[in-house]
Formats: C-alpha cells, sequence, structure tokens
DNA sequence: GGCAATCTCCTTTTT
DNA sequence: GGAGATTGCC
C-alpha cells in the first residue's frame, strides 16, 4: 500500500484518545500518544521496563479498531514467545476483529514470503538448515583442506561465525577475518576455497541456512520493484520490536519498502545485546537520517521495578564512556535493596540459590516468580543440577533446544532422508547410527546413492549392498510408508530404540525417552516433516523436565539474551563475576566492554521487586592470559558504592579445607571482599 | 584399515 | 556436556 495508506487520512474520523484506551488500559500519556500516533513512521525510545510490549499490543489494537484489519499488522519480534504473547493479547482484548493478525521474527517472516512464492525467490524445494548442519559441513571441508592442521587456519566454528557476521553486516569475508583472525590471513587463498566449497554444497543440496532466508529475500525486494510492491501489499503496518537489535540485513530488508508501508519502530539503545550478530544501536541514533520525516517518541516512566533496583541499573550505565541518557524513575516508589551475594565457589552459589528459592516458596511465593539469569549457557550448569536434585520445577529457555538434542537429531535424520534423499549431512548421521558404518562406509555408500532418484531408489541399492545391515532399508522402507509426519516420527522412534538406548545409555537415556511423545505431539500439526523442522529451526522450542511445559508452576532459568523483554518480581543474576562482567577476553576492546555492560543493565532490569545478585571465585579469569588486577580494575562492580547494594559474603562459614583449597584466592589480604572489592 | 571406546579440552550470546 | 584427538580392538 502506498502512502495514501497512511493513517493521516483517517485523522479526523478518530474518537477521542481518552474513550479509546479506557478500555485496554492503565496506558499513560507517553504510551498513549505512541500508541496513536498518526505519522507514518516512528520511533519510540523506550527504557526498559518502560511498558514496551504493551504500548506494542495497544498499537495494533488501535491500528485494528480505527484504520485498518488485522491482516493488515505485522509484528516484527524477536522470539517466538514474543509473538506469541503479543497476538494472544490482541486476540484476548479484540476477539474476532483480531484475526489474521501476524507476528514473527524476521527469519518466519521473510520464510514465508518465499513459501508463499517460492518462484519469485527462486527457493523451490530448498529445505532450512540449522547451525549445527552449517558447521558440520564447514567441518568437512576444512578437514579436507590441505591445512587443515596449520594453527593459523580457523576452527570451523570461527569460519562460520565470520561467514554468518560478514553476510548479517555487509562488506566482505576478508575485512572479517581481518579484523577476529587477522593471522590467518596467509592462508587466506586456502580459506577462500572452503568458503566456495560450502556455497557450492548449498546450492547443490538445496539448502537454505538462515542468513539466505533474509538476503534471499532482500535482494529480491532491492532488485525487483514488482516484488517490493508484492512484498508491501502483504502488509500497510509493520511494527518492529526490539529496533535497537537489528542489523543491516534486517534493516536491508526493511529499507525498500519505507514510504510504502507505515513502519512503527520500538526500541532501547542501553539494551543493545547483539553486536555479535551485527546489530549496531546507531541505528537508533541516525534513525532520522535514515528517514528524515520519521517521528521520534520517548516512553520514560518505569513500571517495573522498584527505585533500589533502579538505581543500581542508572549507576552501571552512569559509569560507561557512553551517553545513554537513562535515569529510569520507578513509578512504583521505594523497594527493597539489590543483593549482592559473594560465594567461595560456583557449587556453594547454586546450592545457596535453591536453598533461597525453597524458603521464598516456603513463604508463599510461586516457583513462576523466579527468574534465574545467566551470560553463558554452562554457567548455569551447576544450578540446573541443583534444581534437579531439588527437585525444582524449571524451564531453561536459550538452553538446549529439543531439536538439537541428539536422540531427536538421530530419529529426524531417518525422517529427512526419506524426505529429501538428496539430504547427505542427514543420511550421515543416520547411517552412522548402525554397527559396523562408521565415516568411512557410510561415504562409500553415499556416492552410490548418489544417482539415485528417490528414497525408494536408494532403498533398492542398499538392499543391494550386503555389507549394510539389513534393518537400514527395512526401517526406512516402513518410514517411507507412513501417511502422516506423526506415524512416520513413531515408526523411526521404534525402528531405533535400541540402537538410541545402547547410543545414549549412560547418558541420561531416562530423561531423553521422555522427549520422543513430546516431539512425536508436535509433528501432528504439520503435513510434511520439513515443514515441521523448519518451523522449529526458524523458532526453537526448549527442552524441559518432562514435556514442553511440564507443570503450570515453575522457574525460569534463561540467558540474558533471551530474557529480553521479559520480566520477573524475583531475578538472580547469576556468576556476575570478575572476567564474566566484562569477559576478560574483552578487555582493551572498548565496543566489547559496553555490549557486556548493555548485557547486565538487561539482566539488572528483569526484576521487578527483588534482585540478587551472585558471583564466586574468579574461575574464567584464572583461565585467561589477562592479569588479574587488570580484571579487577575494569569488573564493572569493583567500585560499587556502598548505598546501591546490600552485601552479603558466604566465604567464611564454610569449613576450613575448602577456604585452605581456595587460599589462591583468598590469600593477599585477610580483610573480607579481597580480590573482588 | 576401519571402527569403537576413552580421554581431554573448552565453553558468550541467537535466528 | 560435547567435539576432537588418541588409543585399542577386530
Amino acid at each position: 500500500m502506498s502512502s495514501e495508506g497512511s493513517v493521516k487520512k483517517d485523522i479526523d474520523n478518530l474518537p477521542p484518545l481518552e474513550d479509546y484506551f479506557t478500555k485496554e488500559s492503565d496506558l499513560n500519556s507517553e504510551q498513549k500518544i505512541a500508541a496513536s500516533c498518526l505519522d507514518e513512521n516512528i520511533l519510540v525510545l523506550a527504557g526498559a521496563g518502560c511498558g514496551k510490549t504493551k504500548t506494542i499490543i495497544a498499537r495494533a489494537q488501535f491500528l485494528i479498531e480505527n484504520h485498518t484489519s488485522a491482516k493488515d499488522v505485522h509484528i516484527l519480534t524477536f522470539t517466538r514467545k514474543a509473538s506469541a504473547e503479543i497476538v494472544q493479547r490482541v486476540k484476548t482484548n479484540l476477539g474476532e476483529k483480531a484475526e489474521g493478525l501476524k507476528a514473527s521474527t524476521f527469519h518466519t517472516w521473510c520464510m514465508s514470503l518465499i513459501r508463499r512464492s517460492p518462484d519469485l525467490f527462486g527457493c523451490k524445494d530448498y529445505s532450512v538448515i540449522d547451525r549445527e548442519d552449517q558447521l558440520s559441513i564447514f567441518r568437512f571441508y576444512r578437514a579436507a583442506s590441505k591445512f587443515a592442521n596449520n594453527p593459523e587456519m580457523p576452527r570451523a566454528l570461527d569460519l562460520l561465525d565470520a561467514y554468518s557476521y560478514t553476510r548479517n553486516v555487509g562488506g566482505t569475508f576478508k575485512q572479517t577475518l581481518e579484523k577476529n583472525h587477522p593471522s590467518s590471513l596467509e592462508l587466506f587463498d586456502e580459506i577462500k576455497k572452503i568458503i566456495i566449497a560450502f556455497e557450492k554444497r548449498k546450492e547443490e543440496s538445496k539448502y537454505l541456512d538462515y542468513d539466505d532466508i533474509l538476503e534471499v529475500v532482500a535482494n529480491q525486494i532491492e532488485n525487483h520493484p514488482k516484488i517490493r510492491d508484492w512484498v508491501a501489499s502483504q502488509q500497510s503496518y509493520l511494527l518492529v520490536d526490539e529496533f535497537q537489535d537489528t542489523n543491516p540485513l534486517q534493516w536491508k530488508l526493511i529499507n525498500p519498502l519505507i514510504y510504502k508501508i507505515n513502519l512503527f519502530c520500538v526500541g532501547d539503545d542501553a539494551q543493545s545485546i547483539y553486536g555479535f550478530r551485527g546489530a549496531d544501536f546507531e541505528n537508533i541514533h541516525s534513525f532520522k537520517d535514515k528517514i528524515p520525516n520519521a517521528t521520534i517518541l520517548k516512553l520514560t516512566k518505569n513500571y517495573r521495578s522498584t527505585q533500589e533496583i533502579l538505581d543500581l541499573s542508572n549507576w552501571l550505565l552512569d559509569q560507561s564512556k557512553l551517553d545513554y541518557q537513562k535515569k529510569l524513575v520507578a513509578a512504583r516508589g521505594n523497594g527493597s535493596m539489590p543483593e549482592l551475594h559473594t560465594f567461595l565457589n560456583e557449587w556453594e552459589e547454586a546450592s545457596w540459590i535453591v536453598e533461597d528459592l525453597k524458603s521464598a516458596f516456603a513463604d508463599g511465593k510461586k516457583w513462576k516468580e523466579n527468574m534465574i539469569l545467566t551470560r553463558a549457557q554452562f554457567a548455569a550448569r551447576s544450578v540446573e543440577r541443583g534444581l534437579i536434585e531439588a527437585k525444582i520445577p524449571y524451564v531453561f529457555i536459550g538452553g538446549r533446544k529439543i531439536l538439537e538434542s541428539g536422540h531427536i537429531k538421530d530419529v529426524l535424520a531417518c525422517l529427512r532422508v526419506v524426505a529429501n534423499s538428496k539430504d547427505d549431512l542427514s543420511w550421515m548421521r543416520f547411517l552412522k547410527l548402525f554397527k559396523g558404518i562408521g565415516d568411512v562406509k557410510a561415504a562409500k555408500l553415499l556416492d552410490q546413492l548418489a544417482s539415485c532418484i528417490d528414497i525408494q531408489d536408494c532403498i533398492k541399492t542398499i538392499k543391494y549392498d550386503l555389507s549394510i545391515p539389513e534393518n537400514v532399508p527395512r526401517l526406512l522402507e516402513v518410514v517411507s510408508k507412513t501417511k502422516t509426519t506423526k506415524n512416520a516420527f513413531r515408526e523411526s522412534v521404534i525402528g531405533l530404540s535400541k540402537i538410541l538406548e545402547n547410543k545414549y545409555k549412560g547418558s541420561n537415556w531416562e530423561k531423553r525417552i521422555k522427549d520422543f511423545p513430546v516431539v512425536e505431539q508436535l509433528t501432528e500439526k504439520f503435513n510434511t516433516i520439513l515443514e515441521f523442522i523448519e518451523a522449529y529451526i526458524l523458532e526453537p522450542i526448549y527442552e524441559t523436565e518432562g514435556g514442553i511445559v511440564p507443570v503450570k508452576d515453575y522457574v525460569t532459568l534463561i540467558t540474558i539474551h533471551s530474557a529480553k523483554g521479559l520480566e520477573a518480581n524475583r531475578c538472580y543474576v547469576i556468576s556476575a563475576s570478575q572476567g564474566v562482567y566484562p569477559l576478560a577476553r574483552h578487555l582493551g576492546e572498548d565496543r566489547e566492554i559496553e555490549e557486556d555492560r548493555r548485557v547486565l543493565y538487561v539482566a539488572l532490569t528483569r526484576a521487578k521487586d527483588k534482585l540478587l545478585i551472585t558471583r564466586s571465585g574468579n574461575e574464567s579469569a584464572a583461565s585467561m592470559q589477562k592479569s588479574k588486577s587488570d580484571i579487577n580494575d575494569q569488573y564493572f562492580f569493583a567500585d560499587l558504592p556502598d548505598d546501591l547494594y546490600e552485601n552479603k559474603d558466604h566465604r567464611y562459614k564454610n569449613n576450613y579445607e575448602d577456604i585452605f583449597e581456595e587460599l589462591d584466592f583468598i590469600s593477599a589480604k585477610p580483610s573480607t571482599n579481597v580480590d573482588l572489592e
């Protein structure tokens, strides 16, 4: 829709704002103005806890009630969870009228455009691959390189990251390498070969990786006016959440649509934490340069936290060289002091958290009121173990995704080869499950299968090879004859159960086995296995204890990157130790340090009533080559003012043996808080 | 030679 | 907890 579709034309028909908003809500005046602003392109700068989501919901409702139909509104969010919640709340408020409202991630949005018209994007019969798959391909070609053992050859993981980063920010791959792995440049010609092989392989196997999905659409929109118009016609209002975390590739998608659709972006520069993926919060500051007629609005009142929590958060930002111009003020007034708990080691830290959760529960708090925030997945492991031992129900968001766990991938490999007999990654995985088949034999068989036209043809070829266990073709036959995805999944699980039990016995088999019925249930809604896999690669769900949502009441364990937009009454920010905030390896890199600061800021500002920060021995600091004093000097909590927190040191309540073990850590000065303060 | 079992090292963050 | 390297077994 062109600019006549802008809301401006309706200005005279508006109901008085007050009347309109009394329904949904307690929006404040800033939020009301943002939700109902009639300008074509709007950027809303919103501090943490200032009601961003609420404003987006109100905006969607306002548009649907006054200007357009629900199917003309599309909301771009960061996670499946956020989009589901927004749609749900609008539907609850508006009922039938909200039918057709769409909210999705950038990736799902692009993928649905591709699926609606594959030929337009040259992507007929392509299937989506996840990061693991990409990594396998990189590993394969890296291992094949003559320089595989050269110490200057980056790891497959680094090649993938550099490749993906380049595609998200633009520029050349060489420039990215120069920045992140300068010493590898001497091998650039060899590395180039690996990249070319990777791209050729994607082409041949008809794979789309995450970046392809966005880029394919972005390129077509940019280069073909007709496609641009078609995409623009799919919605007249685009609402973009978490705008500070969009990157140049995503901007390349939105930019050509400007003045064809109405754009409403919401973001907070202080919460930009996706720099590693090419996001640059400067896109907020330069919004007006990009769109000269843009209107900039602000949400400044915090409704989430009590003032003490905000004081600490404000202080953290204030210590930065950058001027975020943020001073959050609590609409709720005062509450209790944030607490900083220090432990000898991560196990004591974890067991204290478990005990504290239990006592809060005994006081009548729900498990759901608690959120445990971690910077890195692995740092949450000891806490996770504590929760399991204490039988506290929890969900780990940002942890292992259910479709990425080994046992599920094994089953899916079987389904994938049946669905797409050209999918050699899945063939390798599937074949290697069987006794007597390793890399070598699987690769040989794949060579033979290359000339097969479909799965039946493959099965024949496999049957012919007597060195292959006969249960291989038998299982493929059974699965290929099933009529529904659910049955296909079930048959694969049955056919592989013995093998899988053997493979995973001794590593949580009892727990893993519970995932099969869960995933089987998920497949039910999909017509083909490829659709199912695609949906969950683009917007994953997470492994839990015994189900998708095991019980109604559970503790949320979550990575800070996944916690954007979320909140909880009681928040534990764990392993807030030296060498973690900022990461020791970031010392000397201002950009990285500032992003670490914002990561911590996001974590602190999730808390509504109670903020509990925990830390222990400088575990990761020790392993870095940086000097201890540097790490200490730049530690964000190195000189935290006394009046901002309550100090709780648990290090001396332990038995002496523990203390002696940690002697190095506490030796220098016999006062409390050595090294950390 | 090929496969399986064992040991060691590392581990930011996500679609 | 998992990937990669190494050793041991057939």
